[in-house]
DNA sequence: GTTAGTGCAAACCTTTTGCAGCTCT
DNA sequence: AGAGCTGCAAAAGGTTTGCACTAAC
């Protein structure tokens, strides 16, 4: 399992498998969802009510400078805040509604061949790839439209009334 | 010129064009590189020392909100901090130098078609997108790989030897 | 004249750091 | 045994907010 590599790939590396980073480990690789660090000390207090806050910064930090997890910002649309991801999977793009918040993942080659791409035209060594993209999903399109309808009969000004006057 | 275009844009949507917002952005059109927040407010303080760091804020804000400026975070080379484009440009990659920090972009079709593709995909209708590289420029993995060595040579310990052992 | 925008101070949120004590190998 | 890790408290960095005053339209 994913498991196993991330948790392997430490030893390897000679970095201790404490109590607390195999809890966080576990609950990174299991949540299906993207994880910031908040979310994640809340689950892990859970199971452990005396780990530190910090302690899940310090494990992110190492996670992610051992290149085991990527680091998201999903266009920031729940806030400043950072997301985390495990990189078991293939290469993918974020794709997040800015109505609903629903993030979506886009695999397939357009990525890859962009990412040859990149390495080709600048000799370039890729580490780390992140492509997000912010939009209305198809769902929220239409109600999309209809908010700003609403808006625009509710406040019958402000925008386009300046215009008319040249 | 491009600076007409984001001045006019505003005046057509009602915003006033206040003496600091013309400064700040004339100092994100002419500039050549990401400027983040603190940078637009150093080089703004110099024309208007009087301008306060969080008008900077307001105006960054307003004008993403708007979408005509895209925000960045350069895969987090040089801090947490954000850093600003406007959008006259064409869609393009940013490539970061993890060793050196130098920013390349990657204009070319296979940004186009990713787009595309995912539009497609989905039935989305993508507002903003971003991809951002971070890796090693030509010019730096070398460089990188000497480091390597010299750091192993300095202490001939942490990862390897655990291995041999099995 | 109105309403939006500014400056200032203070708050806020996320993340990092210093240090004493604990624990994994 | 001892380096590495944790928890706690405190600080730092980046960004936002409340409010009274000012300026753009």
């Amino acid at each position: 399992m994913a498991g196993q590599d991330i948790q392997g790939s430490l030893k390897k590396r000679g970095i201790r498998l404490t109590r607390q980073r195999r809890l966080l480990l576990d609950l990174i690789e299991k949540s299906g969802q993207h994880l910031d660090a908040e979310q994640l000390y809340e689950q892990a207090k859970q199971k452990d009510p005396k780990l530190n806050r910090v302690t899940v910064y310090r494990t992110l930090k190492m996670l992610k400078q051992g290149q085991l997890v990527d680091e998201l910002d999903l266009m920031h649309y729940g806030g400043d805040q950072h997301y985390y991801e495990t990189r078991m999977k293939q290469a993918h793009a974020h794709v997040v509604c800015l109505r609903c918040g629903k993030v979506e993942e886009f695999y397939g080659e357009p990525l890859q061949r962009l990412r040859r791409q990149i390495e080709m035209h600048f000799g370039f060594q890729i580490l780390v790839a992140r492509t997000e993209v912010g939009g209305y999903c198809s769902n929220c399109q239409g109600l999309r439209a209809r908010e700003m309808e609403e808006a625009a009969a509710a406040a019958p000004l402000a925008v386009t009334p300046k215009e008319r006057r040249n």
